[in-house]
DNA sequence: CTGTATGCAAAACTTTTGCAATCAA
DNA sequence: TTGATTGCAAAAGTTTTGCATACAG
């Protein structure tokens, strides 16, 4: 019933928390594989489930490729390439108020929100192609 | 170069237009299978992300299933309940300004949004439990 | 002790792809 | 005619799961 604080469970949350960027469940494997060789693929999904579960970290659903782990420290809003799906935060200062005025219109009991913007990054923009995609 | 009508992407694109929900290609595939049981899932995936990339659909992406589509007439907002992940439309007025008051922060060229609450649905705060996941 | 967590490998699921045949323009 | 599209099956990528063992509380 309760949550154990295992060596595997605490490895993998300090990984996730020192990667800066958005690290995918196999990231997030490989990272901590070099130094940790023994602790298993399934041991990395399962605590990653965990953690973001218990809001620890937040998982991010990346279209075209596998789900993305951060640490949610401050709330922030995403920014995604339409052209070559890279992932990135942006600095938009986040709405506290959105939650409230969208409950008036729902029935649901509201808890947070995410914004996405979508737009061309610069090397896309410019180049129109030749943009590396995220993986 | 040039995209053409086939019998396929013509069936395939209305099934998602005339599904009122959000359908996952599978739902799509299962749809259409019934009646047209010689089209293929590859086509449906193909033509799914066809039709997405050409914004004639929408591709959503859920926490921990499939991608799921939507008919894209009018700009609106996603709902998503975080216990058992059902995922539904909210009612809230698009923010037009929002890309605009965004686009200072980025180098990115905005073209878009989506804004996605979490919440819990109605079945899962009451009970909070035995609330049906979506698949 | 007790039941949660792990490692391993296999399975499940979702999506893409190679290839020959077919079809729309 | 020509290149886009399809069906099929196989492959690729991501995530979950069964089970015996290990371990935290």
């Amino acid at each position: 019933m309760t949550n154990r604080e295992t060596k595997q469970r605490k490895i993998i949350k300090d990984a996730v928390l020192a990667m800066g960027n958005h690290p995918t469940a196999d990231d997030v494997y490989m990272e901590i594989h070099a130094r940790y060789p023994n602790i298993s693929k399934a041991t990395v999904y399962r605590n990653l489930n965990l953690l973001s579960r218990e809001s620890v970290l937040s998982r991010l659903n990346v279209p075209g490729g596998a789900d993305r782990y951060d640490h949610n420290t401050v709330p922030h809003y995403h920014l995604i390439c339409t052209q070559c799906n890279k992932y990135s935060d942006i600095d938009v200062p986040y709405q506290e108020q959105l939650n409230a005025s969208a409950q008036a219109h729902t029935a649901y009991r509201l808890q947070d929100h995410d914004i996405i913007f979508k737009g061309l990054c610069p090397e896309c923009a410019n180049t129109d192609a030749n943009c590396q995609a995220v993986k």
